[in-house]
RNA sequence: GGAGAGAUGGCCGAGUGGUCGAAGGCGCACGCCUGGAAAGUGUGUAAACGCCGAAAGCGUUUCAAGGGUUCGAAUCCCUUUCUCUCCGCCA
């Protein structure tokens, strides 16, 4: 959520900020406006009014111990009139914060300069690109034939279990998915993260909190009987450990990684895209989390994509790194990175991780903040999360781009976690 | 799931209707003391919001959350959430 503080001072700059993310705010923004300068104004009043109570029943207070209760009447009745207008002020005080509340709420985060504008992925940035990501022959076969003659991944058994989208990983498959879930956590913590396992499941308190409500409450699991959401990235609970939280200076920066399953209920999307591993309801992802002091989180921001870059490489995958456009961005997001590796039996680019700051964002709706050292104030500090890594596709690409006429080779880094060196 | 007890500041803990944002202790910060440190000692030690911005100052709100009684609530009543103990169930 926007700071009101930040629209009340440069509403024209958050406007043209917004434009980029191709959304029109002039109406909200004026509402915004209006309903603050009357909100102050309301509360004003009613300070006044609640302190004047105060100091009347001080008073009676007085009269009550020194055995004059009797001329308590009068003040009481005056008390009952101010509680009269205190009732209108406070309502009408309830009605408008609500009102500016939900306007805010549906504005999304304001882009970083760097972000160019655009209205799909068409239109983001390609900042860099590694690896051979030529094609090959055509013999070269897509993963869900792959898994299927190798046995590693069942679909069909999925739909039979849950549905579509859920697949079983049976054998070296399953042993591949760990030992790639291994690797990564490992690599994290050798990068000073520290390792959590969160809940699966969060209430609507930290749905709302990282922005998943109330924008894509569609996109969520529900567990209605006790109002719990399922996670669609372990990001909503890792992030959330810090809602409510006042953190010192010397906190920074805070790292945290966590594996955690993931589901996703990809409401409309259907077609050639969710094929195989492509997009799937629950898949298991290591995510990334930073909080950092806003002087440095762009420069937080950049480590983590270095750190990512590293992952892609060590797997030995094609990869192109993507500054998204406005209109691609996410909601919460200032500024995101997304890494593709390139499949080249699918001939296709396939996102594995998306790296972003979200700058105050997030921390708004949380309250996360932290003392600024030099003004004694409190902060909203800054936050950041990345993929590191989702794993299907980064296991379909690693399927497709490896085989060979023996079978599946595994990755030289992953094999002391896997114990075995080909899939056949 | 049933029965009971509880939830107070960074932590521990007092407070059962009035001047209580809250005693005391610990912790922390700064100072004194010391050659230096410990001990001792003094002072300070929450957040949000409003009063044109900043500072100062003033005010409002906050003792799990929400509602109620009262001129006045940490304190009384109701609801919810959470924690602990016992019983039941159980990986």
């Amino acid at each position: 959520m926007l700071q009101i503080q930040t629209i009340r001072e440069n509403a024209q700059f958050v406007i043209d900020k917004l434009k980029v993310k191709n959304v029109d705010a002039t109406e909200n923004i004026s509402k915004i406006l209006a309903l603050d300068a009357e909100i102050r104004a309301l509360k004003t009043s009613l300070d006044n009014n609640l302190m004047e109570q105060n100091r009347l029943s001080k008073e009676i207070g007085i009269l009550f111990k020194s055995g004059k209760a009797a001329d308590a009447a009068p003040l009481k009745d005056k008390i009952a009139e101010l509680k009269i207008s205190e009732k209108e002020d406070q309502t009408a005080l309830d009605q408008k914060e609500q009102e500016i509340i939900d306007i805010l709420v549906l504005l999304p985060n304001l882009p970083h300069d760097s972000v160019p504008v655009g209205f799909g992925a068409n239109d983001n940035e390609i900042i860099h690109k590694e690896g051979d990501d030529s094609n090959m022959d055509e013999t070269a076969v897509p993963h869900w034939d792959l898994v299927k003659k190798f046995d590693i991944i069942d679909f069909e058994l999925g739909t039979k279990i849950t549905g579509a989208g859920f697949p079983v990983y049976k054998g070296k498959g399953a042993k591949l998915q760990r030992a790639l879930i291994n690797f990564f956590l490992d690599s994290a913590s050798a990068e000073n993260y520290t390792e959590v396992q969160p809940p699966y499941m969060v209430n609507k308190d930290s749905a709302y909190a990282t922005g998943q409500l109330p924008d894509k409450d569609g996109q969520m699991y529900h567990a209605t009987v006790d109002d719990f959401y399922l996670i669609p990235t372990a990001e909503v609970p890792v992030t959330n450990i810090y809602r409510d939280v006042i953190l010192k200076e010397s906190d920074f920066p805070i790292k945290n990684c966590a594996y955690s399953a993931c589901f996703r209920r990809e409401a409309g999307s259907y077609g050639k895209d969710v094929r195989g591993l492509n997009r799937l309801h629950q898949f298991d992802k290591v995510e990334i989390v930073q909080i950092q002091h806003p002087y440095r989180s762009y420069q937080t921001l950049e480590e983590m994509r270095n750190y990512v870059m590293g992952l892609l490489r060590k797997l030995e995958l094609p990869f192109r790194v993507l500054r998204l456009c406005g209109g691609d961005m996410s909601f919460t997001s200032a500024l995101t990175y997304d890494m593709e590796v390139y499949s080249k039996a699918q001939q296709k680019w396939l996102e594995v991780s998306s790296v972003s700051n979200f700058e105050a964002f997030q921390a708004n709706r949380m309250k996360l903040r932290f003392k600024d050292e030099e003004t004694g104030k409190t902060k909203l500090a800054h936050t950041l999360n990345g993929s590191a890594l989702a794993l299907p596709r980064i296991m379909a690409a690693l399927i497709e781009n490896n085989q060979t006429d023996k079978g599946i080779v595994i990755p030289q880094v992953l094999r002391k976690y896997t114990g075995f060196d080909i899939i056949d």
